[in-house]
DNA sequence: GAACTGCCAACTGTCGACAGTTAACACCCC
DNA sequence: GGGGTGTTAACTGTCGACAGTTGGCAGTTC
């Protein structure tokens, strides 16, 4: 299957900029310059306006009358409400996944979690990308394509508010062990516990990123 | 508080167009003409063109390349798994509602709901207005300005699949008692009956959906 | 010296025009 | 007459230019 050649330049914009954003090289508070970025970019102002609007409401920028698009900046009390969204969803993701796993949902889980247990011994931090893994194949697993959607964005701000930001190597144990007991949950097909399970997860990684961004601001 | 007196013009064409594709004025399957509706708002195709990406996003509109851009026609499928999004959201609200609500919050819910039930029983139809007014106060409830605006997103997704489609008073009684049990629930402060009373009014309301569509579809 | 006023540069908001693509229609060949 | 092909009109994608607004800076006044 070979993709459309020709993708619009507002659709790579929109890719290019959204990298632009989580990977911080626009950091959250700095202004988007549409004339500089339209350049970098190689376009013109109109296709990167129409970008800057999709990634507005996707709540990677924030439109001010007149004053352009900035990086939100956010706040503890963001962070919390942030997270009872992600909970609201992901823990819905892991009941339908006990629901409706396969065998091959467990064996991805399994695997996934091996080979974040593997880096981790080896001594290095576990990388933040297995993370995601593992939370996509339990989305996966789930068969919701709009909750799928709706994580993915979520978990999008959550990129974004952890510019800056390092996990401390016993969060990570933790959070390794509370994969273990999810895909646990999972494969016994025990709903029930699949949702308590992720909720106590999330409300663990949210604490833990509310500790640092407090260590941050007090830096 | 004066807001401002100028509004963008993509500002304003995003509130047009929702409304036409929330009306049924562009029904779903037809497509949107950029330089018809940019005629028809009395604006060039620049602005519109960044409000139909915010559409696009918000899923009221779905782009094709070289092709614009068209309302979606909802699936059997597309309905079910909407709902599952739409009740890990609103299981997710109505339990923050019980845990947080204050007695104004349950003064209004009830208010909410004595007048669905005066509209229904002086022999009409009660309005969809006051459904959407009756989650409304719920979310306020909940105090999560996250689950809120998702929430708002779906309601709205909702909207346009609704179109065409009547509610039928038994529908409408049951209903009425849902929303009666989970005031009750709220105001009891239980988030655990609060979610279960939802997520079965919700199931109710989906199934009703399908049916519906399932007539409209052998009309 | 502080505050107010008027100007100026930078940037956003908007438009009209041009280029490229798509899809439908007419035409031609078999 | 059916299928394939060339042509054309309609529409999307993109750009450059102009107008309006904002925020800062210099100059002036008290």
């Amino acid at each position: 299957m070979t993709l459309p050649v020709h993708r619009s330049l507002a659709g790579q914009a929109v890719d290019a900029l959204r990298e632009l954003v989580l990977t911080g090289e626009i950091p959250p508070g700095a202004r988007v310059n549409e004339v500089e970025v339209a350049a970098r970019l190689g376009i013109s102002r109109g296709p990167l306006r129409e970008a800057i609007r999709q990634l507005a409401s996707e709540n990677l920028l924030v439109l001010v009358a007149h004053r352009g698009a900035h990086v939100p900046a956010a706040t503890p009390e963001d962070i919390r409400a942030l997270f009872e969204l992600r909970t609201a969803l992901e823990c819905a993701a892991a009941e339908l996944a006990a629901s409706r796993r396969t065998d091959a949902d467990v064996s991805r889980l399994r695997e996934v979690c091996a080979e974040s247990r593997r880096t981790y011994q080896a001594g290095e931090r576990f990388p933040y990308r297995l993370d995601l893994a593992f939370h996509q194949a339990l989305l996966d697993a789930a068969r919701s394509p709009h909750i799928a959607e709706q994580v993915r964005l979520v978990q999008q701000r959550v990129v974004l508010l952890r510019s800056g930001l390092n996990d401390d190597p016993p969060h990570q144990h933790a959070s390794l062990d509370d994969h273990d007991a999810l895909v646990d949950a999972v494969a016994a097909g025990d709903p029930q516990r699949a949702s308590s399970t992720m909720r106590k997860h999330l409300a663990r990684v949210c604490a833990q990123m509310l500790a640092e961004s407090d260590l941050a601001e007090s830096h």
